[in-house]
DNA sequence: TATTGTTATACTCTATAACTATA
DNA sequence: TATAGTTATAGAGTATAACAATA
């Protein structure tokens, strides 16, 4: 054993963030804590919050991908897709389209209301994204957003452990009412929200 | 109307992750769940996974930080600090030490088996931290490093009501055993796992 | 009275497994 | 057989509220 018997320290003018310095992780979660706190906000009267918000940022596409594809996309099961779709369906935001090719597939569509939402969405949140860059000069910011973009679809294309993105021919719109060539409508109502 | 009825699209030739493009939180959410999946795996051994490293983290610093301090630095609330460091220390990784000068604080800090095991988890978290910025060259992984460490500071500071870093004078080591000027042992034990 | 830490409880988010219908 | 979507259930993580000890 050596002469210190360890404890009874002195402080010695650090801050406290700097036992946390280099550390990636606790920087990237402190961020995107402090973004997901302004955005939810900014995304409340949308079903599912932020992730409603991708979720109805993807639908809006040119493309309506699947459930599946969109579920990757987003780096969440497929199983919760389900319950976030139950809700922008049910408040008009998007519509679930037959696949002509592939009869087991949903391909999901932003409805009109829902591109409008998306604006008014859109705008929000990108004073939740100039709250959670406050902080860095503007320079700095634009570096920021490039380099976390890249690696973003780096992350993105590396995850799916199939494509998530396949071409798609043609979709065929729901004429809801006529039960022909409609979706089959398999699932007849929810049962009373879990809880 | 138009002569455009919509629907029945054709693909484009874009990519799946254009249509999340410039979302700073879908990009972030993407880069931090790709860390963290690879950093829970670097951390399994260890109680509370990456919020237990962090923790222990804080705690080999030289000023032991209290628990409401530490929960405010990395993010949590003070709640789950007590679950995170009865775990931590039953695996004798850290100790709550009695402050003289506020008997209602316990500081804490890391045990010799906790600082080494902090060393064996750093080296394999940096691996971790490679895998969460491969796809970007080395400069820019410096560039977003620096700007990410930058921001998370910007964000430590600003979120807690007041300040979480204090200067301390001295703490007082556990004399175990000795129930005299150890701590008062207010809570007797876990009552089994919660589940 | 306000604050630190603890405890129990409740809520949210996400994952697992089983099922239907399609391929 | 394998895949897309649905459903119910279980689990992890987190937050809320009440409490004791101390300031």
């Amino acid at each position: 054993m050596s002469a210190t018997p360890t404890p009874s320290v002195r402080h010695t003018g650090r801050s406290c963030a700097d036992a946390m310095d280099g550390d990636l992780g606790w920087a990237l979660g402190m961020i995107f804590r402090r973004y997901l706190k302004a955005a939810k906000e900014a995304a409340v009267d949308v079903p599912g919050g932020t992730r409603g918000y991708q979720v109805l940022r993807s639908a809006a596409g040119e493309t309506p991908s699947t459930q599946l594809a969109i579920a990757e996309q987003l780096g969440v099961d497929r199983t919760v897709m389900t319950y976030l779709l139950d809700d922008l369906e049910e408040a008009g935001l998007i519509e679930r389209l037959a696949d002509p090719s592939d009869r087991r597939v949903r391909r999901i569509a932003a409805t009109a209301k829902g591109r409008a939402r998306l604006v008014e969405l859109g705008a929000r949140l990108d004073e939740a994204e100039r709250v959670a860059l406050a902080g860095l000069d503007e320079g700095d910011q634009a570096v920021l957003r490039r380099l976390v973009n890249q690696l973003a679809r780096v992350a993105a294309v590396g995850e799916p452990p199939g494509a998530a993105c396949e071409v798609v021919a043609e979709v065929e719109p729901v004429e809801s009412g006529t039960g022909s060539a409609g979706i089959p409508r398999r699932r007849p109502r929810r049962p009373a929200r879990r809880g």
